[in-house]
DNA sequence: ATCGAAGCTTTTGCATTCAAAAATGTAAAA
DNA sequence: TTTTACATTTTTGAATGCAAAAGCTTCGAT
């Protein structure tokens, strides 16, 4: 197995919840899942490391990384800014057909709105802020995102979304779409800053606690 | 050593030029230079390809990253989206001592300018930028910022900087303090990406190019 | 002379091994 | 009974060793 598939293994396991946040990651475990030895399994931690995923404890081993509410602020910060640059450089460069796309994938999403599926309805969100990161035709930006996004869904947070919030929020990827489509990169840009801010106050309000004790300490010590 | 310190250390390595891009790394060479075994330099170094500093050629080796024109617009792209996105936050917690401590900088960078001093002007002109990224209070922020200006920085791009250039960048630098003084988030935004936007332009006219052939085609392939 | 193939060398990637640090368990003392 | 000191076990972090892959060199054929 390569390397980057063994990162990628790992990082699903994390993103899957599998192991839990804060929990210990289990070397010996992995290594015989993965059919793999240490040293490959560790050179992947110290990747995942660095991209926030684990947290490493010197002389302790590693741990699946837990978030603070700080953290999921400053996630969700840098997720919007993130996206308000990739909503302008989209709307610079998108092409016809990739709106064509991304208005499809609308539509289903409104779908699944109407039809009250949550899953589906999150599925087709995610894929249209992917399309439009896409769009930009930045791969150090498309990374970036990836990289944050998924330390902030790893969060596995469970919003209640009333009928009301979830209304605003389709309202508000009507107006994504109209942007993209009159190729409005500054409304774009507010747009999405917008959204994703309601989505961050949504998650912070719903009382996003993975930090219960000091179980860290140390590691601030 | 440390693993982090490990990592630090090849990163500074690589960011001083001593290994240029493109170049192979020499594991043997640098193991006996920092007195550590294979392991843990190839865990740092797959940190540091994850971080884009070093490109992994299946069976070939570590490579430090080549960046090439297109690499260095997508990095100054999103460079700009960070530092606006950092002016911003910055606005809304920047402390009066913090912002005196920038005014100083400040008066310190004009006073190198008057000097004719660039690599004076270099670094105090960094060290504003660093300081305006601290001061948005999100660590998130700030790791993404130094780990995209560190593979800009690598780049060891030379820009001839024209005295009216030069000049121009200054004055932008006053609309900078200004802004931060005034606490004008959204003023500050935007004069942090049109100052980005014409140091871009510059190095790219400068005709940046660290590829000139396709030594790097196989990782393509 | 140039191109290509075969064999050798070097290097890579991973498994294993080893020493040191932390965790755990036990027993003695307060 | 609780606590503390000590010994044992486990786990971590790094060095070494080994098989496989890429790179080089040399030699022969065209």
């Amino acid at each position: 197995m390569l390397h980057e598939d063994v990162v990628g293994r790992i990082r699903a396991i994390l993103l899957d919840g599998e192991i839990p946040p804060g929990a210990r990651i289990p070397e010996r475990e992995l290594c015989e899942r993965l059919q793999i030895s240490r040293t490959p399994l560790r050179e992947a931690l110290k990747v995942l490391a660095a991209e926030g995923l684990v947290q490493l404890l010197p002389h302790r081993g590693s741990r699946a990384a837990k978030l603070t509410d700080k953290d999921m602020r400053d996630l969700f910060e840098v997720c919007q800014g993130l996206e308000a640059l990739a909503g302008e450089l989209a709307c610079e460069r998108i092409t016809d057909a990739e709106i064509d796309a991304i208005a499809a994938a609308h539509g289903d999403m409104v779908r699944h709105y109407r039809d009250g599926d949550l899953i589906q309805y999150y599925r087709g969100n995610r894929a249209i802020h992917e399309a439009i990161v896409t769009a930009a035709g930045n791969p150090v930006l498309a990374g970036l995102y990836t990289s944050v996004t998924a330390r902030i869904r790893r969060a596995r947070y469970v919003t209640p979304m009333t009928p009301e919030r979830w209304a605003v929020a389709v309202k508000e990827h009507d107006a994504i779409l109209n942007a993209l489509q009159r190729r409005d990169g500054v409304g774009l840009a507010h747009i999405l800053r917008a959204h994703l801010r309601h989505k961050r106050e949504e998650v912070l309000q719903a009382g996003f606690a993975e930090t219960e004790g000091s179980e860290l300490a140390p590691r601030f010590a």
